[in-house]
DNA sequence: AGCACGCCGACT
DNA sequence: GTCGGCGTGCTC
C-alpha cells in the first residue's frame, strides 16, 4: 500500500565523514526545488541516533534499501555547491586512486567550519574602508595603538575596501581597532564590491631583473597559460624561484585568474607572505594549521568566491575551490610533508597535478632537489624541466667535503678539525651553523655496570635523555620518566648517555665557545609560539655566532651570515632500511648546504663521516645531487622500485599481539584468490617498529610494475577486507604510494 | 567515527 | 541485587 506512495519519490545518495566504502541513501527533502539541488550541496542527514553533514553525491530513482527505512534529508545547508564540476570529479578521482572512503575525502575539501554545516557566509561579508579623514590621517598619530596603525596602515596601503575574510587572512584580530577606527571616523562600512578594481595596478614594488634562465622559464610557464602542463622548476637555493613564482603570478593576476600556491610547513609562509604582500596588490588568503578555523574557512570562501585572488597555504589548502583557476605552484615539491600521513593519505604534489589537469591549467613545482618520481616524469616526458643553474646575484654555491673521523679524537660528536674551522670563522665575525637531526641530550641510557638500557614501556624503543627537563621521553609515544640516578636493574652501575643529541651539543659548545652566543633550534627549544621566528630575527641581525639544530634548520630559512655549515653525523642516515632514505639524505645534506654563502660571501660545508667513500656521499659531492638522482634512479629500476614499480602498503595495529598478523594472513588469502599474477604480495612482516604506544604494527606490501594491475587488486580487495571478521579487531589502513615504510 | 546493545566484576 | 567495563555491530 504504502509502497506505490512512494514510488515517485526522489532519492538522494549521499557521502558522509564515516570510514565506511558505502553511500546512503536518504529520501529528497520535502521541497519542490529539491530536484534542482545538485551534487556537492551539503546536507544535514539524520545517521543513526546523530544529525550528520552529508554531501549529495547523486540524485537517483531507486534505491536498494527498502524505501519504507529510509530516512529523510532534514536540511539542504547551500544553495549551490561550493564546489565546482571539476573538482567533484576531483574527489572522486582521489577516492577511486587512494581507495579511500568518499565521504572522508569530501570532508577533507572542506575547512572544518563548513564540514561541521557552518554556513557558507562570511559573516554577511562586511566590507570597510577609509573615509576622506582617513585617507589624510597620518598613521603616526595613533602611535599609543600600535594596532589600530597597523590596520589604518593596512588600509592606507590598500587603497580600496577590504573585506572581513581579506582582514581575518591578514591579521586575527582586526575587529577591536576596526571598531574603534570606524568611531574615530577614519574608517567606513562600504558598500560590498568585489577584490580587485580593473583599473588598479596589480604590482606595487617593480619586479627585479631576472637572468635568462629565469626569464626562459617563466615565459615557458606564461605560454602554457590557459592549458595543462607540468613543470618542474629545479633551482639551488638563491637561484632566484620565488622571483621567477612572482613573475608568473604576475601574469595570471593580469589574465584575471588565481593562483594556488602550496608550500609544505607553515614556518615558510610567512617569508613568502611578505615577499608577496610588497610586491601584489593583490588580496592574498592565507591558510595553515596555525590559523583557527574560522580564519581557513574565511579564506577557502574568499577563493571560493574570486574575492582572493593568491591562497598560500599547506597541504590541506590543495582543494580550496577557485572561482578563476589560473596556475597551481607547489614549492619544495620533494618535500614528504605533502604526503598525508594518516587517514586519508594522499599526496599533494600528485593530487595537485591531477587537478591540474582536470582543471584545464598549469602546475609548477619547485625544488632545488626534485623528488626522484619528479625527475623520472620529466625523463618520461610528463614534465617539463625548466633549469635554473646559476645563484641569482653574486651568491657562489658552497663547497661541499667529507671530513674523516675514523680513529679521530671527538668531544661530544664534535672532531677536533672541526673545531678548528669553526674557530676560524668565529674569527672571521662569521656564523657557523651544526647540523645534528636529533634532539635531545642522548638517544640511549645505558648502565656500565650491566648494560641494561632505558626502554619505552609501550614502543619498541630507546628513552631519550633530556636533562634539561630532568626526563626520559620517548620520541614515538610521547611518554615521559623522571630520569634515574641508579640502574634499576643491578643498582650499583653507573648509567652513562649514549650517542648524541643538540642538547648535548650545545653543551659542549658552551664550554668550548664560552665568549660566543649560541643558539639551539629544535623542537623543544622552539615549542613556545614565535620563539623560532624571535631566534630566526636575533640570528639575522647577527646576535648569534653558532646556530646548532635539527631538521628544521634544512627547510628555506636564510642565514645570510652563515659561512661554514657542519653536517656533524651523517652517516646515521646511510643505513636504513627503506629505500627512500638515500634519497632523503642527499636532499638533506644539498638543503642544509643552502643555508650557506647565501650572500657575498664564500658558504662552505663540512660533513663528518666514518664512511669517506660511500658511494652516495661522494657522488653528491663530486657531481652534484643530478648524478646522485641519476645513479639512484638506475639502482631503483634495477631492483624494480618506484617509480619503476608501484606499491601500496596495508598497515595494521592493534593491541592485541597476534591480531594484526591474522588479519594480515586473511588478506593475502583474499589477495592469493584474486590476484591476476601481477601484483607481488610481500609480507605480511612486522613493521619496522614492531610495537609503538602499545599497540603491535604489522604490514603488507602489494607491488607491481604495472599501476592499473595493482588497483585492480586493490578494487577486488577493499571491499571484501572491509567485511572480514578481522578487520574490525584491528585498525588498518592502506597507504597507496607510501613514501616511508614505518 | 560515534553510539547503543550486551554480557561479566565491585558497589549501595 | 544494580552500575558499568569496553567487545561487537550498525548507521540509509
Amino acid at each position: 500500500m504504502a509502497k506505490w506512495q512512494n514510488e515517485n519519490e526522489l532519492i538522494f545518495r549521499v557521502a558522509i565523514a564515516v570510514p565506511v566504502y558505502r553511500l546512503f541513501d536518504y529520501l529528497a527533502p520535502e521541497q519542490l526545488e529539491s530536484i534542482h539541488i545538485k551534487p556537492g550541496t551539503r546536507l544535514e542527514v539524520p545517521f543513526g541516533k546523530a544529525k550528520k553533514i552529508a554531501f549529495l553525491i547523486e540524485c537517483v530513482q531507486h534505491s536498494d534499501i527498502d524505501i519504507g527505512k529510509l530516512k529523510r534529508i532534514e536540511r539542504i545547508l547551500d544553495e549551490k555547491p561550493l564546489l565546482s564540476a571539476k573538482d567533484l570529479a576531483l574527489l572522486h578521482w582521489a577516492s577511486r586512486y587512494y581507495h579511500h572512503p568518499l565521504g572522508e575525502v569530501f570532508s577533507a575539501a572542506f575547512p572544518v567550519a563548513l564540514r561541521q554545516g557552518k554556513s557558507a557566509v562570511i559573516q554577511t561579508e562586511k566590507r570597510y574602508v577609509l573615509t576622506e579623514l582617513g585617507k589624510a590621517a597620518d598613521s603616526g598619530q595613533l602611535k599609543r595603538s600600535p594596532k589600530q596603525k597597523s590596520v589604518l596602515e593596512k588600509f592606507q596601503a590598500h587603497q580600496n575596501s577590504l573585506s572581513e575574510a581579506e582582514l581575518s587572512a591578514w591579521n586575527a584580530n582586526w575587529r577591536a581597532s576596526v571598531k574603534q577606527l570606524v568611531e574615530k571616523q577614519l574608517l567606513q562600512l562600504a558598500a560590498s564590491e568585489l577584490g580587485i578594481k580593473s583599473n588598479e595596478p596589480i604590482i606595487k614594488n617593480n619586479a627585479l631583473l631576472c637572468n635568462p634562465q629565469q626569464q626562459a622559464a617563466i615565459t615557458a610557464v606564461c605560454d602554457s597559460l590557459g592549458q595543462f602542463d607540468v613543470f618542474l622548476l629545479e633551482g639551488v637555493t638563491g637561484s632566484g624561484k620565488t622571483e621567477v613564482y612572482m613573475q608568473i603570478i604576475r601574469t595570471v593576476l593580469e589574465r584575471g585568474q588565481q593562483v594556488l600556491v602550496l608550500l609544505p610547513e607553515i614556518t615558510l609562509t610567512p617569508q613568502l607572505e611578505d615577499r608577496f604582500r610588497q610586491r601584489f596588490n593583490a588580496s592574498i588568503a592565507i591558510s595553515h594549521s596555525k590559523l583557527t578555523d574560522r580564519q581557513r574557512a574565511c579564506a577557502w570562501i574568499a577563493m571560493q568566491r574570486g574575492e582572493c585572488s593568491i591562497l598560500l597555504g599547506t597541504r590541506s589548502a590543495l582543494f580550496t575551490p577557485l572561482k578563476n583557476p589560473g596556475l597551481i605552484i607547489l614549492d619544495e615539491e620533494h618535500d614528504a610533508s605533502f604526503k598525508q600521513q594518516e587517514g586519508f593519505r594522499f599526496s599533494a604534489r600528485d593530487v595537485a597535478v591531477v587537478r591540474g589537469k582536470l582543471l584545464n591549467i598549469p602546475v609548477l613545482l619547485g625544488s632545488a632537489t626534485p623528488a626522484l618520481e619528479s625527475l623520472q616524469n620529466v625523463e618520461n616526458k610528463r614534465y617539463r624541466l625548466l633549469h635554473l643553474p646559476e645563484r641569482a646575484g653574486n651568491a657562489i654555491a658552497p663547497a661541499l667535503q667529507l671530513l674523516d673521523i675514523r680513529n679521530k679524537r671527538m668531544q661530544e660528536g664534535l672532531s677536533e678539525a672541526l673545531i678548528t674551522e669553526m674557530r676560524l670563522t668565529l674569527a672571521k665575525n662569521e656564523q657557523v651553523l651544526l647540523f645534528l637531526n636529533r634532539r635531545g641530550f642522548a638517544p640511549t641510557l645505558i648502565c656500565h655496570g650491566c648494560g641494561w638500557v632505558a626502554r619505552c614501556r609501550r614502543c619498541d624503543a630507546n628513552l631519550v635523555i633530556h636533562y634539561d627537563e630532568g626526563i626520559l621521553r620517548c620520541h614515538h609515544c610521547g611518554q615521559e620518566r623522571r630520569l634515574i640516578k641508579q640502574c634499576p636493574a643491578c643498582k650499583t652501575g653507573e648509567l652513562t648517555p649514549l650517542g648524541l643529541g643538540t642538547e648535548r651539543v650545545e653543551k659542549v659548545l658552551t664550554e668550548l665557545f664560552a665568549d660566543k652566543v649560541i643558539v639551539r633550534l629544535d623542537r623543544d627549544s622552539t615549542q613556545r609560539k614565535g620563539s623560532l621566528e624571535d631566534y630566526l630575527q636575533q640570528i639575522n641581525q647577527g646576535a648569534v655566532d653558532i646556530i646548532l639544530g635539527t631538521q628544521m634548520l634544512a627547510k628555506g630559512h636564510h642565514f645570510p651570515n652563515v659561512t661554514l655549515v657542519a653536517i656533524l653525523d651523517v652517516d646515521s642516515g646511510l643505513f636504513s632500511i627503506d629505500f627512500h632514505a638515500p634519497e632523503k639524505l642527499a636532499q638533506m645534506i644539498v638543503q642544509v648546504s643552502g643555508r650557506a654563502g647565501r650572500a657575498e660571501k664564500t658558504g662552505r660545508v663540512i660533513m663528518q663521516t666514518r664512511q669517506p667513500e660511500h658511494p652516495l656521499l661522494t657522488t653528491l659531492i663530486r657531481q652534484g645531487y643530478n648524478s646522485f638522482a641519476k645513479t639512484a634512479l638506475a639502482e631503483r629500476k634495477e631492483a624494480s622500485l618506484p617509480p619503476f614499480s608501484y606499491q601500496a602498503l596495508l598497515r595494521v595495529q592493534a593491541t592485541d599481539a597476534e591480531m594484526p598478523q591474522l588479519f594480515l594472513q586473511a588478506v593475502v588469502e583474499l589477495a592469493q584468490g584474486h590476484s591476476n599474477g601481477h601484483v607481488q604480495i610481500l609480507g605480511p612482516v612486522a613493521a619496522p617498529m614492531a610495537r609503538r604506544a602499545g599497540l603491535y604494527r604489522y604490514q603488507l606490501l602489494l607491488q607491481s610494475n604495472k599501476r592499473p594491475e595493482l588497483h585492480a587488486l586493490l578494487n577486488l580487495l577493499m571491499p571484501l577486507i572491509e567485511k572480514l571478521k578481522l578487520a574490525k579487531k584491528v585498525r588498518w589502513s592502506l597507504d597507496v604510494d607510501p613514501v616511508d615504510l614505518y
